[in-house]
DNA sequence: AAATATTTTTAGACAAGACTAAAAATATTA
DNA sequence: TAATATTTTTAGTCTTGTCTAAAAATATTT
């Protein structure tokens, strides 16, 4: 059995280190789950031990092809529940990651099943974030960061990198949001700001905003 | 903050003692839990230390109006989510159960008001069971015992007091579900056996299983 | 009312998961 | 390469929720 506790550090290792493939240091985790480094290593001991990481003293973590899965099967239960919460209950994107961050540890194989049929086998997140399938396996990111856009050309909005609440405010302020249309018209090389132009009106993004673009073309 | 294990008491108080109106004794609430005497103390101590119970040592103990608000809260929780599995994900009633002991513990008002919402507002569960109110209230339950009713006359299953996963099942085999319309053909005194009819046949019901069947006229 | 049985509480221990402070290992800089 | 800085691990402590065993209180029998 697979913990709370753990569920959540496989997680961090997954995210922090290519799909957990890559092995990643025990100050990134602590930074990412807001612990110690101390509590980092006690959790990777039985994590190794229960044989879902790979782990040599001083070297990082990685996941072991089980760590992996069982990852990607919390990750697949967060963006399941985000979707059912924006497109049943009527939450806007910037409402439902606290929530999945609960529903996702809720254990039930068919329960998960069933959700994914109900809302119709969904392939992205609300944000954008491919939903792995039951064998963990995700649909790579097609779309590319609007700043790799010429000028001129558009396509539609597709995922945003960060989906922390004050940047999915700043993007429900200024009437953007997934799925929408968006024109490259100008790039300004002082300070990397793009101006842009959707269905509705024209406006003028920060480099920090353009950066967490993507568009499919 | 009323943490998960706090709210399993709760329950079980609440359960036990008429919405929690009259004191329980700890023996009591250890079997409900399947736990022990000595773990039930300890958490009494914290519930009433918190206000949620009233407790005086050796006399048992019963809810405050907080406490008794609480678990409404998390029965109210357990089966709108029972008839969201039941309802919307193609789940039968004898596997819902332990799916909505999880469930019942996840943090968010707007969630459980919003799902509420989307099952329009049941008032019942897939076992018959109430669900409480925002306020914490139910609406008593008006059938009766279907050994209380005379001869000749019908009634429509709408509650089962036993939700186990051995009776439900008996009750599938026997194609029994609620909503069922049920004539009541012929008590047998010798061994308080009931004869009844359903819309598709005839079939004899022991007192035991009469005992968990609920009609309502 | 005593004796006995049952229930409840207390005392002390344990596991999980977190923390602080100190020690050890590794990385960086001079 | 030696000195310094940073990262990681270890050692020891704390809290929550659980347990067993023993003591104390209450209930039931004789
Ligand atoms: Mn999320
Ligand atoms: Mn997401
Ligand atoms: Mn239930
Ligand atoms: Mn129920």
């Amino acid at each position: 059995m697979v913990t709370l506790s753990e569920e959540n550090y496989l997680k961090a290792i997954y995210h922090l280190g290519k799909e957990g493939t890559i092995a990643v240091s025990t100050n990134a985790i602590a930074e990412k789950i807001e612990s110690k480094a101390s509590s980092v290593t006690d959790m990777i001991k039985k994590l190794a031990e229960k044989n879902l990481a790979n782990y040599v003293k001083y070297q990082g973590v990685s996941l072991t092809n089980e760590g992996r899965l069982a990852a990607a099967s919390v990750i697949r239960k967060h963006r399941l529940w985000e979707v059912f919460l924006v497109d049943k209950l009527n939450f806007s994107w910037d409402e439902v990651h606290d929530i999945a961050e609960q529903l996702e540890h809720i254990k039930s194989l068919k329960l998960i099943n069933e959700l994914d049929a109900f809302l119709q086998y969904p392939t992205h997140d609300p944000h954008g974030d491919p939903i792995p399938d039951k064998q963990g396996n995700c649909s790579p990111i097609k779309s590319i960061n609007i700043l790799e856009i010429e000028e001129g050309k558009e396509g539609v909005l597709s995922f945003v990198k960060d989906s922390s609440d004050v940047f999915l405010k700043y993007l429900n302020k200024n009437n953007l949001a997934l799925g929408d249309t968006i024109k490259v018209l100008d790039f300004e090389p002082f300070d990397n700001s793009l101006s842009i132009e959707t269905k509705t009106k024209k406006l003028i993004i920060s480099k920090e905003v353009a950066q967490n673009l993507y568009l499919s073309l």
